[in-house]
DNA sequence: ATCCTTGCAAAGCATTTGCAGTCAC
DNA sequence: GTGACTGCAAATGCTTTGCAAGGAT
């Protein structure tokens, strides 16, 4: 929704060259394909996605292009339990809800409360504390009928 | 620390027989290790702590061992990038924090703010909130001194 | 006696790697 | 032109599985 390609391309070329590396198509396609998405692919999915528009395209270059993408703090990894890792083009802050049920990841936006995040580092005694990451779990709107109750440590 | 083989093995075949599964002195050996330590081990470090005691167990049962023990709600799976899958024996509410240089896993206690789950709730439109996991990242006091700044979003 | 568990070895799967050819700069 | 990137295929490493023998109730 609403990013043209022009626009992801653009950034993608800025970020590559910050870190001396170099623009390709095959890269591109799949910062394109995550930017365009908020669907949280795998990197099977991405590979799908992206071998329609670029035939030849490897999924071993798809995994080496998403890990590039992280480190140039384009995408995030994310790892769930059990599951293979899915990627997640935006950057903006936000939290992540796994539907017990389906698997699918939806975004909550927003942050903890700095005063909660303070209180976090008070306790965590000696350890320096530089990012968070928070992960919901429970059932989406489709999904609900069938989930029972779940532990609240999840 | 403080827990005798007795209390958690009584634990154990409390929460066996409830779900009709067996005591056997291969789970036993691993909720043990699992209980007495802080340290979140892998299936692997689990296996070669308790083959001292056991030498004749295998990974495989150290591997549904665990996935017994966390079907009984007596240990949680956390999984990180990259990483390999560690186990805590802990069941007390608490987060984790893992340290970017040497990987090590520290317990951080407490909960995050009933008002502050609240609003998440509220802010996760259609998706009913069971339970969420929190993942601080950062330096331990061991490691701080290499480590340079992070991304808050890590 | 029943049938759940174990241990072994083999299989499975996601992800990574080595390398020759290709391409961006 | 040069060094980085791609595609292929093989390799890796964690985890799971099938099955016969052993063990808990």
């Amino acid at each position: 929704m609403a990013m043209e390609a022009d626009s992801s391309d653009l950034r993608l070329r800025r970020a590559l060259e910050a870190s001396g590396q170099r623009f390709t198509e095959q890269r591109a396609a799949v910062y394109r394909c995550l930017a365009n998405t908020d669907v949280h692919p795998t990197a099977d999915e991405v590979f799908l996605n992206v071998r329609e528009g670029l035939p030849g395209i490897s999924l071993a270059t798809v995994y080496k292009s998403l890990e590039t993408l992280v480190g140039c703090g384009l995408a995030v990894k994310l790892t769930f339990a059990d599951e293979s890792a899915r990627y997640d083009g935006r950057t903006d802050p936000h939290h992540h809800a796994r539907c017990l049920a389906c698997g699918r990841v939806a975004d909550i936006p927003g942050e903890i409360a700095e005063t909660e995040i303070a209180a976090l580092r008070r306790r965590s005694d000696g350890f320096t504390v530089t990012g968070y990451r928070l992960q919901l779990s429970g059932y989406c709107s489709t999904c609900l009928p069938e989930g029972g109750p779940a532990p609240v440590h999840a």
